[in-house]
DNA sequence: AATAATCATCGTAAATTTGCGATAAACGAT
DNA sequence: ATCGTTTATCGCAAATTTACGATGATTATT
């Protein structure tokens, strides 16, 4: 890794596309956002029953989903309820549906 | 990271999505996706054209891409040809889709 | 047989990711 | 004021990712 991160060598929307699929490269996460988009909202501790891992480890995933604004926590102590981040969540899914708009079903490329 | 690589922790589905959003997950990834969905095939070397990286690396995305299932490559001597696997593109297009199926843009949620 | 072109692989270094337990922080209830 | 609940953060270790230059492999051309 040489590479300064200052430099802008991509475009905007490409680099929050990777940004965005960085944060579902995980199958905890995966199943973080599926329980989150199903159920609209949930508490930390409701992960703990669908994950297999110590709640540090949630709570650092529930951070990387939101650092990539894919989803928001509101406090209501002691707890915090998390929910998608409906703008976000809206531009990931335009984001995804321009790199997958090209259907290859049909076509015998090589 | 203590947690063995053999464990099935989560569904099929859920780790195949994981694995092509880590495929997207980075920049220069994007780009060759993209340039392959629309130029249908290309060369190692009209990539080199496109992204700020070095032979070697770009080699290196190609095979994590192509690890990944999304793209396959064809040996034409002294070139290599790549292009989209229309088969798992179908299968990331429709996963990508059922983790985006719900819209929360009218949904005022937290 | 030697050369040029193209791409993969190797070796290495730095950064990032993933995971855990332990601990801290916040706050309601007692 | 203390305790219990819930979540975040710290500190650490192991694994993975990203990048480069150098080298190797393959094959057409000379």
């Amino acid at each position: 890794m040489k590479r300064s991160a200052k430099e802008l060598d991509y475009s905007i929307e490409t680099e929050e596309t990777a940004v965005f699929a960085k944060a579902l490269a995980h199958p905890a996460r995966i199943v973080i956002l599926k329980h989150l988009s199903s159920q609209e909202c949930c508490y930390t501790g409701d992960l703990m029953l669908e994950l297999p891992l110590a709640q540090s480890t949630i709570s650092q995933h529930l951070n990387e989903l939101k650092k990539a604004g894919l989803i928001q926590g509101e406090v209501l102590p002691p707890k915090v309820r998390y929910c998608i981040n409906a703008v976000n969540w809206a531009k990931a899914q335009k984001y995804f549906n321009e790199v997958f708009s090209e259907d290859f079903a049909k076509i015998s490329c090589c």
